[in-house]
This record gives structure tokens, C-alpha cells and sequence, in this order.
DNA sequence: TGAAATAACTTATATTACAAGTTATTCCGG
DNA sequence: CCGGAATAACTTGTAATATAAGTTATTTCA
């Protein structure tokens, strides 16, 4: 276990205030003076641990003024990976993304994967299937996408899903949970059969098939639309 | 013109020094001291400039050790879109994600855009069309594409284009001016009648061509092979 | 020659001080 | 009592100095 730098202290801290709700956009940060004095570090570090937030987009300080959380809408654009509190529409955006991307990756993974890969990935899918806990299931399924876009070769992809997640599990685990049941083990264990048959097509068609299922049981759960929803519909007629 | 803080002044300086090729990933920067001597600020600002870019991942620090440049393979996820040097390859992984993204946009945005939204995308194809510079194209390409974003009212997804089009302008410039010709602008116009006339599927198979015809020209260009290319080539057969 | 000891260097943190901007309060004329 | 100007209190920005703690290069000595 490595100790945490004062200035990491300081990140999490006002992160987790963030997340929590205790401190929302639009609102002020307590001062650097009482951040030290609350956290026992030096101004210093204080400063530092800010000077992160302030550069990934979370917070922005003003001169004499105070140092407040960013609204979602800031036209700062590192503020997509910013954990602010996510709403049930902005889960959906996330799984529109998820759906462009995730059949892309499929398709890639199916193309480059190596030995090594598929058997990481049937361990994960075994895993999945004679799970126990509920809660284990989120680990399993980040896991098994992100293999997926690892093995698609595509760095920037692979990267992007990495936030994705990442804002996920930082924000929206309530949520997600809701949308867990059965019939997702299985369309893995589909999504997982047909990479290993290198068949990319397929593969792009079961994942798509598992991210609309995940969206209409969202939508369904929230009594939602989502503008997927809206573009499917129109298409039917 | 607003002045340029301390520790922003640091911050450019060191992006630039790793732009321009004149630190490279791997390699340490100078000390913290000698920052203060060069760039004539405290130390104080020197450690702040850098402490954004250890958030946005283009750096790393080793105490005692000094402050290197990372490598693009970092295992850091922002580092998708620090400004290091892009290669063809990685330009081609951009592109992909376009094709992926800009399709899901351009039939979000058919749905969503308002009459402003549409005066402005009609202002841009124009200008496009009486185009004079070669170096104004990319500036309207960029708006083009990024308004669509915009209306297709997905904030990620809006935010993933800014930071895709923010390394395509730091990075990849002479790169893509190679790919831009007269078929280019031609695609943009077909692209934009689709949008007014809310034909969200159709605005989505021109984007798709749109970007394969990219990829093409840039594949030509380089004697490259695209991932992409390997996938439509295999579903050929 | 080789390894341990040491020196030199580098980042991490703390303290103090003051500059410069913002916000809240006070004060005073009407 | 009201309104606005003056002032005080607060907050971030920058600097200088000092020390701790880790890394790297050099020296020393067996």
C-alpha cells in the first residue's frame, strides 16, 4: 500500500465532496485556509491538489473570488470525465456512446485478439456465469468490455471506454445495478462465442443487440425516452 | 487580451516543447530550478503548470527522479488527448472513432437541430463553397462537424468531438490538409441538405461515406492499411 | 575492479509574506 | 430609513526560504 501525496489527499477529498453531493456545480469550494486546516496539510499542497481539479475541469478558480465546481455544461471539454453527478438522461447519453463504440471495438477485438486474450475473456465469462454476489457482476462486466477494446488495437478507443467506466462506476452504480439481470450473462457469453469464431459481424451484432437491451430496460425502468429510441421508432415506420 | 497567468505560462511552454518534438516521450524535463531560471517565475508556478499536466497526463513525476514526458501508451486515460506527436497510424484510430461518432451525431443533430442551428450549418457550407485559402478549410470543417455535434443535444458525445478535433488541430494539421479536396466540400453540402430535410438516415450514409472517403484518400496517400479497410475488404468476400 | 559511502541533484511539503482581486460590512450624507 | 461610497475582511496568486525525502552520479577504499 502506498501512502497518498498530500496533494492526491486533497483531490480525493474535494472529489469526493463532488460526487456526494455535498458541494454542487455552480458552488464554492471552502477556502485554501480552511482546506488546510480541515485536512492538516500545508497551503501547498492544497493548492496542488486544486491545481488538478482546476486541469481536468472539475473546478475553476477565481482570483480573490474562490474556487467553485463546474457546471456539466462548461465549455471546458475535459469536463466529460468529470465526476459530477450524472442524471438518468446523462446515463443514456453515455450508453449512445456506448452502443457507437462498443460495436466498433467488437468488431476490431474479433479481428486482432490473441490466445491469450480469449482465454482472459472466456475466464471472465465463466466467472460471470456462476456469480454469486450481485455486486460482483459490475466488475465482471467492465472487465469483459474493456478486454474488448484492448484487444481492438485501437488506443484512443480503448482509452475512451476506460473514462467511460470509469465515470460509471464513479457515478452511476445505483443505476446501472437496476438494469443487471439474466439475460446479460447470456448475450455475453453470444458476444464471446462469436469473437472466438473470429466473426466480426456477428459480434457487432450481438453487441448491439446487448446495449439496445440495456437501453430499453433502462428506458423502461425511468419511464424514458431516449433519442436512440426516438431514431429506432422513425425507422420502423 | 487577458494575461497570461504564471503557471499558464509554464504550462505552454512545456506543451510546446513536447509539440514541437523537442522533449520526446520518455525523456525528463528540466529541473524545477531550472524552469524558475528560464521562464523567470517561482517555483511556485513552475510546480503549478506542471501539476496540470501531470493531471492531464502528458507528464509524470518521480520524486527525487524528475518529470518525464509520457509515452502515448500510458496507462493514464487522459492521455488519449495530450498533445504528443500522432503518428499516421494513430491518425487512422481517430478516424475510425469519427466514423463511429460523427454518424451517431449527424442523426441525433437531423433530430434535434433548431432553425438558428440550421442557418448557421447553411452559413458554413457556403463559406465552404467560396472558399479562397486552402488553410480556411480546416477551421470551417471543424465548425461544421463540431455543430453537429453540438445539436445532436449528447453532451459527451459533443465533448469527445471537441477534444478529437482540439489533438486534430494540435497534431495532425499537415497531415490533414493532404486528405482535403474539392470532394470534400461536395460531401459536406449533401451531408447538411440531409439534415434540414430531418432525413436523420440519410444524413447517417452520407457522414458514414464522408469518412470512408477520408480514410480512403488518407490510406492512398500513405500506403497504409486501415483497420477499417480489413473489415469492409473481409465482408466483401 | 567492485561495491559501499558520499555528494549532488530533484521533487515534496511547510512556513511566511505580500500582492491583487472579490465580497461583505460599515459608515455617512441625504 | 435609504443608497452609495469607503473600508474591512476574505480569497487566490506569486515569491522566497527552509527542510525532508527520494534518486542519480561520483568518489572512495578495500
Amino acid at each position: 500500500m502506498k501512502k497518498k501525496s498530500k496533494s492526491q489527499i486533497v483531490y480525493d477529498h474535494i472529489e469526493e465532496l463532488v460526487i456526494s453531493g455535498e458541494i454542487k456545480p455552480g458552488e464554492r469550494l471552502p477556502s485554501e485556509a480552511k482546506l488546510c486546516d480541515i485536512l492538516n496539510v500545508s497551503r501547498v499542497s492544497v493548492r496542488a491538489g486544486i491545481e488538478k481539479l482546476v486541469a481536468i475541469g472539475l473546478v475553476s478558480k477565481k482570483k480573490g473570488g474562490g474556487t467553485y465546481v463546474n457546471k456539466p455544461s462548461s465549455d471546458n471539454y475535459l469536463s466529460v470525465f468529470t465526476p459530477t453527478l450524472l442524471h438518468n438522461t446523462d446515463y443514456l447519453e453515455l450508453l449512445e456512446i456506448r452502443r457507437a463504440l462498443d460495436s466498433l471495438a467488437v468488431q476490431l477485438c474479433a479481428k486482432n485478439i490473441t490466445e491469450a486474450g480469449i482465454r482472459k475473456l472466456a475466464e471472465i465469462v465463466e466467472d460471470m456465469e456462476h456469480i454469486t454476489d450481485d455486486g460482483d457482476f459490475f466488475a465482471l462486466d467492465k472487465k469483459f468490455h474493456l478486454l474488448i477494446s484492448k484487444y481492438s488495437k485501437n488506443r484512443f478507443l480503448h482509452n475512451i471506454n476506460l473514462i467511460t467506466w470509469d465515470v460509471i462506476q464513479k457515478t452511476l452504480r445505483q443505476n446501472y445495478n437496476k438494469v443487471m439481470n439474466a439475460a446479460r450473462i447470456v448475450e455475453h457469453r453470444k458476444i464471446y462465442d462469436a469473437i472466438i469464431h473470429k466473426d466480426s459481424d456477428l459480434a457487432k451484432i450481438f453487441t448491439l443487440r446487448h446495449l439496445e437491451d440495456i437501453i430499453d430496460t433502462f428506458v423502461c425502468e425511468y419511464n424514458q425516452e431516449s433519442q436512440y429510441e426516438a431514431i429506432r421508432r422513425q425507422r420502423r415506420r
